[in-house]
RNA sequence: GGCGCGUUAUCCAAGAGGCUAGGAGCCGGUCUGCAAAACCGUUAACGUCGGUUCGAAUCCGACACGCGCCUCCA
């Protein structure tokens, strides 16, 4: 098998060949930094940087690039209303959203380039647009002329005609037509701005994005990603800038990931329904969020709410739990392992597959969450083989040892299984503690009391404790080494 | 209005002509003073109506419902 992609461009899934054999060049529109990032934002890291690892994974040399658009309208905006500049809104953005992404695990970019970086670029393009006819001056701004360029709207499918018809845009008399759009804007007075042919001004927004990946990975490259919003106008925009200012070929495949919804409905910034990151990070582990973003494939909608959540994190609980079972495996000899049971030889079995599963799902367009299939198959196998061989399972520690080894290799590749599995279990109780009203003292000292309740032969007082706990949302955990507790 | 997408069991969610998805839950079992937890086992589905086919969640058509884009958005 090899890997298979959704082409937004085709609308088909598409054998992926790179531009250069054993290379990849990837470019994925960051964010415009006016504000804190939510979930939405989130997905869109998450998945990305689980297509950036897989093809790491597949052997391909990965240049990707993802940048930060640090001019626009909205983060002037947002200065203004602060009273201070630009700059200082941007800067803090950045800090902000380098923050959120390092907490939810990804790897960082090749590169991460700022619009700000990038004027040259930005004018020697519009220069080239202008030259070829695609572009005008116009009291100040440039434009695109989009009745120019025969293929605008190829990838969102419509036509000029389809767009207009019941749209509401407005025909500024500074436009030729209405959906012209601008690729250089003239500075107002208070505005940042850049010197350019045109006069002092700064870009438009989608401008910055055709020079950034056009400097880091040529006029033509493999992969351009970002959300479904983006298709248009902002993807349509840049291919209608990079083929009209080049001459050829922009973007291969283009990938674009589902929306996150709440209550089946898009969260978005105008509809008021968003969840930042760092909110949702207060309430639920990271690895969590990245788990419950994975377990949907990356084109489908995902509906976020706390029990969805709450879900994933049982669910990442299993295979942290199995992790941690087999760390408590005791160490047996060096020799060859033991003669198999039936049940052995099942899990040997699932072993041997699990790789080819694992890879058959990611290169069926990335679809992490059936690759987490075989994942749960092989932790069911692994706790029943546990619980089967007992103080033996050291014993087979060549198959348990390459099967922990098989899971640490998927969760590399999915961003899982970052944290040592106990101290990962530890921290889901320690943040359950934090939204309990009793102390841990307090707990333990009940624990304690039922303890000597129980040891002679108080049922009744005892399961009164324990009944008194579980209505405070402390579970208690008996065992033949005493009794621990859980939050639940 | 134009264009596009979706509808899978109690819930979440893969699958895209014949091949066990998976998770949570329910139920049964092991364990326990009884429970809980954990573990094991197990259950069930393809929106409606037609069509193509030896065979349809899967392909085609109609309908219903939901959603998205057409305006800043990941």
């Amino acid at each position: 098998m090899a890997l298979r992609v959704y082409n937004t461009l085709t609308g088909e899934k598409e054998l992926f060949v790179p531009l250069v054999p054993g290379k990849v060049g990837m470019y994925v529109c960051g964010v415009t930094v006016y504000d804190y990032c939510h979930i939405g934002h989130a997905r869109a890291g998450v998945v990305f940087d689980v297509i950036f690892r897989y093809l790491k994974y597949a052997g391909y040399e990965v240049t990707y690039v993802r940048n930060y658009t640090d001019i626009d309208d909205k983060i002037i905006n947002r200065a203004n209303q602060e009273g201070s500049d630009y700059r200082t809104v941007a800067d803090r953005y950045i800090g902000a959203f380098d923050e959120d992404m390092a907490r939810l695990g990804l790897q960082k970019p090749t590169v991460e380039p700022k619009a700000t970086d990038h004027m040259d670029g930005i004018i020697t393009i519009i220069e080239a647009l202008i030259t070829r006819g695609h572009a005008y001056m116009s009291g100040g701004d440039v434009y695109y002329a989009v009745e120019s360029f025969p293929d605008y709207l190829k990838l969102s499918g419509r036509t000029l005609e389809d767009m207009l018809a019941g749209a509401r845009v407005e025909t500024g008399d500074k436009k030729r037509h209405p959906m012209d759009f601008a690729l250089w804007k003239g500075s107002k007075p208070g505005e940042p701005w850049w010197h350019s042919p045109w006069g002092n001004g700064r870009p438009g927004w989608h401008i910055e994005c055709s020079a950034m990946s056009m400097e880091f990975l040529g006029k033509t490259f493999d992969i351009h990603g970002g959300g479904k919003d983006l298709v248009f106008p902002h993807h349509e925009n840049e291919i209608a800038q990079s083929e009209g200012a080049n001459g050829c070929q922009f973007v291969r495949y283009w990938l674009h990931n589902g929306f996150v919804n709440i209550n089946s409905e898009k969260m978005s910034k105008s509809l008021g329904n968003f969840f930042t990151i760092r909110e949702v990070l207060k309430s639920y582990d990271p690895e969590t969020l990245r788990f419950f973003i994975l377990s949907a494939h990356y084109r489908s909608p995902l509906d976020f709410s706390d029990q969805n959540l709450d879900e994933a994190q049982a669910g990442l609980e299993r295979l942290y739990s199995c992790l941690a079972a087999l760390d408590r495996v005791p160490v047996g000899d060096n020799g060859p392992d033991a003669a198999l049971t039936p049940v052995g030889e099942e899990l040997r079995e699932k072993v041997t597959q699990f790789r080819s599963r694992f890879i058959e799902a990611m290169d069926d367009d990335f679809n992490a969450a059936q690759a987490l299939g075989p994942l749960f198959d092989m932790v069911r196998g692994t706790n029943r083989f546990l619980a089967e061989s007992g103080e033996q399972a050291g014993a087979s520690r060549q198959l348990l040892g390459q099967l922990r080894a098989l899971l640490m290799e998927a969760g590399g590749v999915l961003g899982l299984f970052t944290v040592p599995p106990e101290q990962w279990l530890a921290g889901i109780k320690a943040a359950g503690v934090g939204r309990l009203s009793l102390t841990v003292e307090q707990i333990e000292q009940l624990i304690a009391e039922r303890r000597e309740a129980r040891q002679t032969k108080n049922f009744t007082r005892g399961d009164e404790i324990r009944d008194q706990l579980l209505a405070a949302g402390v579970q208690l955990l008996d065992s033949a080494q005493g009794t621990t507790w859980n939050v639940k």
